[in-house]
DNA sequence: ATGGTTGTACGACGGTTTTCGTACTACGGT
DNA sequence: ACCGTAGTACGAAAACCGTCGTACAACCAT
């Protein structure tokens, strides 16, 4: 079995927190824990890079204490910390669960309402 | 009159909105926006950064929406897009604030309680 | 007009992050 | 014992980010 670090609840620092939902393939990473069942494998998720990049992904999400992880054979089941993160952050998590799926669905009706309609300007 | 690009309120991106949030220096910035008065210049804030940092700061905090600014002579006044936030990404800032808060109490507690307590590892 | 205040532009530097590939380990099944 | 699967370690490359200093622009007061 091998061991993996994780903050204690109350050690989950605010900036690693936001430092690492920052990050559009660890924040669908979070979204997938979210709505999906618990305990999922690196493997069952659908990532747009390569193994290393997700385990590298993965592991700042651990280091965060965003999720947590454990070895099942030769799986790493992940889960979010849902209530670790309520108890130390309030609301933050939820947020930014909704955050994302409001844009999701706003990048998917701008697909389908106007394809081929370019933003002009920054 | 220097004109200022914003966002609109549709246009701001979670991503950049996390991003520039997950910086501590702006984050400090946002904490002050939010419980000072608003329009405030940016000479009023007592950052442990340069000027040009500063400038630097300010213009990622408004190129993701989060604060809004604009010239009065020689000063540039800034404020929350607190409303446009909260529309945008509901409970977002709030929970971000309050995050904020709780780790300052967090830390200046740490500090008064056990001077010279170290943490052990990482 | 001259000078002071407030902020910007630009280039540079150093550190971190994201990404990859390759080689490797750990475990389970047959 | 062997192979396949799941993930790690490590090193390298490229991009990005935060910081600074210097030089500059805009504005106000006198």
């Amino acid at each position: 079995m091998r061991a993996l670090a994780h903050p204690a609840h109350d050690e989950i620092e605010l900036d690693a927190v936001l430092s690492a939902l920052a990050d559009p393939v660890r924040r669908r990473i979070v979204h997938q824990l979210a709505t999906g069942h618990d305990d999922q494998a690196c493997i069952a998720f659908d990532l747009p890079v390569t193994k290393s990049t997700s385990t590298h992904h993965f592991r700042v999400l651990r280091e965060a204490g965003v999720i947590r992880q454990h070895y099942q054979g030769t799986a790493k089941l992940s889960t979010l910390r849902a209530d670790d993160l309520e108890t130390r952050f309030p609301g933050l998590l939820p947020a930014i669960l909704t955050a994302t799926a409001a844009e999701k669905a706003d990048l998917e009706k701008a697909g389908t309402e106007k394809i081929g309609t370019e933003k002009a300007d920054l």
